[in-house]
DNA sequence: TTGTAAGCGTTATCAA
DNA sequence: TTGATAACGCTTACAA
């Protein structure tokens, strides 16, 4: 069996109160007792018990992740790993830990949000997405929980601390950036439709056509997943149609890359018979050959905020605003040529 | 306050212990009273205490991932996520959970691997790494505590669970590779010189130099960080030594592509003027310019398989081995080419 | 088949 | 400044 307070005090001559005062480095300890009673836990190798304390105090120094779906093929794009990166490097500057389930289905997902949120595991969440009609926002909300959202939640903005890119805005930029190259026939090629960042920059996308008097198409707008498959998928549709596309803004590095791949195994070349510009600037945009125009998003800083305002949330400090919004800007590479 | 078993208990009118035993779904307990037990958890919506459980059995249900020093720039390395991604799809399926924390110090490190183990705060470990002289394996294997190692443990290899691949033989493959090509003078590129898998496969490139009869050069050797940042180092330093060497081990993909994209800079071609093989087989070996022929080691496996181990001990289940090796392959892309 | 009661290892409240 | 003692919410002998 482990050694506990109760050792420890006992070596010490104190009561285990007074040990755990000691613990918590209490001013009411005298530094001769302090002094006493870490000899003995030095002595005896004590570890505080995470799990009795936790129940004892109501805090468990941790904070739980949740990830889209399948967590299985998410991490397959490197935004996950990044705004990790971010996450943890905020939360470890506070002393907390990381807990992650991964779930394959949303059911399997909902189920252990609720053990977590109900079961105490944790202090608090960060949603890594943000779908329309997500019922987790609902629970998180009606249960009083401490949570940000890195993404823009579906409805009750103002009541949620969220951290977002203004997508809309940059996928409007991106689409002028295309337009402003004098493309005219410009496609679209979006995650799923009920992930509120797709919605954002499609209404982006459309925003920047019907400005610029161009037709929006219905067959030039494709939705896949956000994974080199879902670009290959993607590129099929578009290059099917009559007057296929000349220009491209897609939602994500890796389909783009995706994209740029069938590509070239149609023969087709980038930029020269098809510009893209794509969204997240990660490792890949740099690789890809050509490198892609991208519109970097600082995925880290996306993570790193959202555990920011969870540590306010958790503290029961009120956040100066509900909403942070992290700038993009946009990357430019090789991806996109004039028209001629 | 959240319901408790207590508050069940009165609702069903039996005792706390029937409402436990109804949780464990003890076979002990007449259907009926199950029955009401469930619906009266339903009506309340009762979620038992994760903390309360842990304390009283002694059981997490999460295993912890230790990874490297610097979790901020771990998760740069792609090798990562998808050690992680095979690491999490077990645990999901064993209904395990996954903690994690970041320290920026090898102290930080053991530190919080101490406080996990004593405060008993994970059921069993995984080491993403395993680097020479390292002290947490001592400590582990003194507490008697499960754990697995990703990689080859520097000492007590018997008696320590680990899944590593074949690294001497797959470093030896990759020598081979070049030297079949015709090359003579060839480098090696590892990671640091504590982790046992650059002694590995610099063992392995050095035996297959001796028996081709090469000349093993200490200038044709050197060691960096697994990042793009250290290939470009580790390349200036390479071309600086007379006679340059004409084709490449190196340990890691992202030190690779940083060696390419340096060459190019300087004006050199790969593989016209210089031919690289290189470790891991992540997508930017295929994304590179020109694509990296790479050894492929499985990572997802490796990430797997380490959990399945880690169960098998914490399940106090002997394993059939302490070690399991997974099978690695040369993936042959456009970055060797034969010496004229 | 179910109830009683003693832990599990802390923290927090109230006295002293 | 310290000590008793009652929570915290659950599991598990031991009884019944």
């Amino acid at each position: 069996m482990a050694v506990t307070i109760k050792d420890v005090a006992k070596l010490a001559n104190v009561a285990p109160s007074t040990v755990s005062r000691v613990i918590a480095d209490s001013p009411r300890i005298s530094e001769r007792t302090k002094r006493i009673v870490r000899a003995a836990m030095e002595e005896l190798g004590y570890h505080p018990n995470y799990h009795a304390r936790s129940l004892a105090n109501r805090s468990t120094q941790t904070i739980g992740i949740i990830m889209p779906s399948s967590g299985n093929t998410v991490f397959q794009n490197p935004f996950f790993p990044e705004v990790i990166r971010g996450i943890s490097t905020k939360a470890h500057e506070n002393g907390y830990g990381l807990y992650m389930t991964t779930g394959t289905t949303q059911g399997e997902i909902n189920e252990s949000v609720r053990n977590m949120v109900k079961g105490g595991r944790v202090d608090g969440l960060v949603l890594l997405y943000s779908r329309i009609g997500d019922d987790l926002i609902d629970f998180l909300l009606e249960e009083d929980f401490p949570f940000t959202i890195i993404g823009k939640p579906y409805k009750y903005q103002e009541r949620i601390v969220h951290v977002d890119n203004d997508n809309f805005r940059a996928a409007k930029d991106a689409t002028d950036y295309l337009i402003a190259l004098g493309h005219e026939r410009i496609g679209f090629v979006g995650g799923g439709l009920d992930l509120v960042v797709t919605m954002d920059r499609l209404l982006g996308y459309e925003k920047a056509m019907r400005l610029s008097g161009l037709t929006y198409r219905n067959d030039y707008v494709v939705h896949q997943e956000f994974l080199e498959e879902g670009g290959k998928e993607a590129i099929k549709t578009l290059m099917s149609v009559d007057e296929p596309p000349t220009g491209l803004v897609v939602a994500d590095d890796l389909m783009a890359f995706g994209i740029v791949n069938a590509l070239t195994e149609m023969g087709l070349s980038v930029p020269n018979d098809i510009s893209i510009i794509s969204f997240n600037n990660v490792l890949i945009a740099q690789l890809s050959n050509p490198p892609l125009t991208s519109v970097d998003i600082d995925i880290f800083q996306l993570g790193y905020t959202a555990v920011d305002g969870l540590f306010r949330l958790i503290k029961k400090e009120p956040p100066a605003s509900n909403r942070v919004t992290v700038p993009h800007k946009i990357i430019e590479r090789q991806s996109c040529a004039p028209m001629l």
